[in-house]
DNA sequence: CCTGGCTGGATAGCGACAGTATCTAGTCTA
DNA sequence: TAGACTAGATACTGTCGCTATCCAGCCAGG
């Protein structure tokens, strides 16, 4: 296939192929010759993959390229590729770290109230969720104390299905790209469900009232 | 207080605070001379609110506005004030409309399914759902029929606990504030929490697996 | 009273990001 | 063999969220 081919039977392109190529996103095709290259359904599959993540999940171009990197690197376990892909998925926001050592401790005390031993102890999101509880506790929001007891049953069940999805029968590369889709396009779906659960919600509470 | 005054006690530039007035996500000073204005307890907790929702949310300065104007507007419910937020923190992303009719469809049996009857019958949300269903239908994501029935009951319960810490008792104001905050900051949380949770049960799984 | 620092308001500039366009020189293929 | 296509390099574009500069004018300290 050649690269006009890529670009129609995608919807991408061809300047954002090759913009991909170069961002190492993508591998180039094979060479035929010096001035054509053969592209095939790797190609197309992983440039679908790229755009859900970017349209779906706005995951910056940065972030694609390391969990590319983590999928080539065949020396990783599964499991290890896995961790990667979570932390490239962390979108950087940037949460000042305020509270310092006492948000950590309530977050390593999180992490183990919710069970979830086998979490690297080097995790970059352990960080970010205690730079996220430092900025729930200074922001005013109203939290019971044994909020984290609400969350942590259903987001261990909402995880354990999602990771229950995935069909361990097919290659590295396949699982990775159902791992992140999970992330992504699930969480988006997560957070979609959870406005219209909130609309609902809001509704019996506060509809009329002014 | 003035305006380099706001600028310390906030951590933000008074460049930037110049241009959150040009953008009207905070109302001007209140003009004392030509050129000097008061700034007040509002306008400080104003600029945390939108830091956090920059920092932690990446709520883009558009959205805000939004968010701000819909508090301005006096005349609606509380209902639809919230509403109005949940539309404005939808950060657009162009879902493209697969699937047409048949999605949304879908979408409006997860709502009936999950016995959510109040939400509105014209919610943008609502199309956003279904581009969503029609990303996870045509991306070879392994989701069972059943898929969602998983996500309901736990989704609702979320979404119930979080609407009942609202406090009711203060001004519209406020509670626009605290939904907001609910909406970005505890989204974060929900999803760092999935994130290590899916590397704890990920290690369970796939430790040691190449 | 004057001088230096701060102010509101307007306008212009910057750096990151995600492409897009153009150019070159070569290569198919009809 | 002419016209369309290609890989690869380089340069450009548009949007976003600020920053920086400029212009008066005011105000406070010496």
């Amino acid at each position: 296939m050649r690269i006009s081919e890529l670009a129609d039977s995608t919807g991408v392109s061809v300047a954002t192929i090759k913009y991909y190529v170069r961002e190492g996103l993508l591998s180039p095709g094979r060479k035929l010759s010096e001035r054509l290259a053969d592209y095939d359904d790797q190609h197309v599959r992983r440039l679908r993959l790229l755009r859900v993540l970017r349209d779906v999940g706005a995951v910056p171009v940065g972030a694609l390229k390391a969990l590319v990197d983590a999928t080539q690197d065949r020396t990783a376990s599964v499991h290890d590729m896995f961790g990667k892909a979570c932390d490239a998925l962390r979108i950087e926001t940037t949460v000042p770290t305020a509270g310092g050592d006492h948000t950590r401790d309530l977050a390593d005390r999180i992490l183990a109230q919710a069970g979830w031993t086998e979490v690297r102890a080097d995790a970059p999101e352990r960080d970010h969720l205690a730079g996220i509880i430092g900025v729930i506790l200074d922001s005013g929001l109203p939290t019971d104390p044994e909020g984290a007891a609400t969350y942590l049953p259903l987001v261990d069940a909402i995880a354990a299905y999602e990771l229950d999805q995935i069909d361990d029968t097919q290659d590295r590369e396949a699982m990775m790209e159902q791992m992140v889709l999970g992330q992504v396009v699930l969480g988006e779906f997560l957070l979609c469900l959870r406005r219209l659960a909130h609309e609902h919600h809001s509704a019996l509470r506060f509809a009329e009232r002014r």
